[in-house]
DNA sequence: CAAATTTTTCAAAACGTTTTAATTTTTTGC
DNA sequence: GCAAAAAATTAAAACGTTTTGAAAAATTTG
């Protein structure tokens, strides 16, 4: 390994020089710097990360800490969101350490890799309502990013306008007429399905309908949710069983495609089927037969913005300065319809 | 941050001993060693890692680089294999990073990361046949594990006994009568799939019975692959059509029993159904419906040894000599049966 | 009790950078 | 051609550890 000190040597120059040469401060004489510049490729010289963080005082590293069940969760979403991250940091020398938390406590791991990797900050995924891990690291003053938002967020966060998605759609299936319209959200203490929830009593509220408690429902986003809510949807009493259901994911939008099979119902003519499509490509809406109508933000999308306010914040800006907010594209493809002529009395 | 330093001065004693009674060296004098570690506790020191990498030339971390596409797919295997791995190693201070490869050159970001962060060591998973990696790794001296093997390898490993996995399922399915037993194996690229090829060839041969080329089926693990394959199979002429299918993953066999179903073929009356089971939690063999006979090997189980063996490499340890392989272990369900009376004919 | 050991501690160098303050070299203006 | 100003370079210190070789202190030996 050629150290800066090996250029240094053989160009009969002082390490001081050598460092600026390379660092492009305006001080060296340009003909130095080229000399130096020379020499670091002819050495094949790369600077020592490790010295370089040693001086800096920083690790250089962002930790990432998952809940177990949220990375048993094949959640490709997860990845989508590291990968990305991970690749637009090493664009800055920064590197993602990932963990999962073991045992109950929320905030062990995040002690833990404080005091031991002492990360420079930190990306927080799926946040939840009043999440203890905000205030810890608040409290420890160590810089993060949140993919998501609590209430009135004063830090740096990418999230897509939930209420909005979930607004909108309600808007576009009252519009064909529908009033009996049910929800499958995320798990009720995810701060997402919090805004989702909002976005859809609101809206129905606005168009004179309410929400009975059976109509709204909340779990983990899989296919099995999807099938399981549906069937209890829509195996009662006709009356009770909603023309529309809107779906927290297109994973759970397979499990009502199931269930309405199952009990043959015909997707537009008797049911209207939305979701929420972050664009995963495992489970792609327009291969959903019929093309399944989605609200669609690609969970991808979320990366450049989540690493790049990272990389600003370490640089000294402001957190609330950091936040950036994204419309969801509806999508409208053959899953949704008018409203089938006996379905069209409210709750 | 107190350092080292902090605690000399307090005690009065030179850094270096103060080093010592920190990492346990016996010369100190147990008194001192003593004061040194209260004074420790007191102070709330915690060594710098950044400053310990530097003297000791290590960097502390460990590379795992992914596919996008092996990421894309919910996976949900690679983040237990990953979470497990960071796990084991964070406990002898090693960090785990993570990259995703971008571009079609599979080796570059392996070489970027070698020239950046320059990590003590890597994670491989996912071997294919005649990896590149292995080479190049082994070229450029950097210690590697595999998750996963190719032929000969002298490199540390884990491994599951893959051609057991195939063939006992053979012989278990023969001695029920089985003969025209269909395999919808990994993709052909990888190592694991080949391996499985062989045991399920090998075995069907030393039965006596032939594979004819639909037979035996490559492709993607997705829920996808299993329906498509096993419309495929079962919907043509009844004398060509599997009496048993192999499948791959449990997640196959999710496809293959909906496509049963969708067929009105029973399980296991008509059709009998065995899998590969990684147990992750996501999709349980024993809630299938019938509850799926598999070969179970925890992938979870690879964390451990997979961790432990680069800690012990990165120790000098020889490669040759920290390779594992387990045996899977055979779980017969509900979804295997005697083959049907009108069925017995081989290929 | 001095000499010879053994045990314990220390000063200094090392790891590879960056940065500060000082110094040398070059340029400018007259 | 000389002083002043500007530009370029340097030596040394710093970051927080570990390690080496030497020195000091304590213990044992005769």
């Amino acid at each position: 390994m050629t150290t800066l000190k090996d250029i240094a040597r053989q160009l009969n120059l002082s390490p001081a020089t050598v460092s600026r040469a390379l660092n492009g401060f305006p001080e060296v004489k340009s003909q130095t710097r080229e000399l130096v510049l020379q020499a670091a490729t002819r050495l094949n010289y790369r600077p020592n990360l490790i010295a370089q963080k040693l001086v800096s005082g920083r690790s250089g590293m962002i930790g990432l800490i998952l809940k177990p069940f949220e990375a048993d969760a094949a959640n490709a979403s997860f990845f989508q969101v590291m990968s990305g991250i991970s690749h637009y940091l090493a664009d800055a020398d920064l590197d993602l350490i990932f963990q999962t938390t073991i045992g109950h406590d929320i905030l062990a791991p995040y002690s833990r890799m404080i005091n031991k990797t002492k990360p420079d900050g930190f990306v927080l995924v799926g946040p939840e309502i009043d999440d203890p891990r905000i205030a810890f690291l608040h409290e420890q003053q160590i810089p993060f990013v949140v993919h998501g938002q609590t209430d009135a967020p004063d830090y740096a966060f990418y999230d897509i306008d939930n209420k909005l998605v979930a607004s909108s759609v309600v808007n576009m299936l009252c519009n064909l007429g529908h009033s009996r319209i049910a929800m499958i959200n995320g798990p009720k203490n995810y701060s997402f399905a919090c805004q989702r929830e909002s976005g859809y009593v609101q809206a129905m509220l606005e168009h004179g309908l309410s929400v009975p408690e059976f109509a709204h429902i909340h779990g983990r986003q899989t296919s099995d949710l999807g099938y399981t809510s549906a069937l209890s949807l829509l195996s009662g009493r006709r009356q009770l069983a909603p023309s529309a259901i809107i779906c927290s994911s297109t994973i759970v939008a397979d499990g009502v495609y199931r269930a309405a099979k199952d009990l043959n119902i015909s997707i537009p003519q008797d049911l209207s089927v939305v979701a929420h499509d972050d664009a995963v490509p495992d489970m792609r809406a327009v291969n959903f037969e019929p093309a399944l109508t989605v609200t669609r933000s690609p969970i991808r999308d979320a990366s450049e913005p989540l690493a790049m306010a990272m990389r600003k914040l370490l640089e000294g800006d402001e957190p609330a300065r950091l936040q950036t907010i994204t419309k969801a594209e509806l999508i409208v493809r053959n899953s949704t319809g008018p409203v089938p002529k006996e379905m069209n009395e409210p709750w």
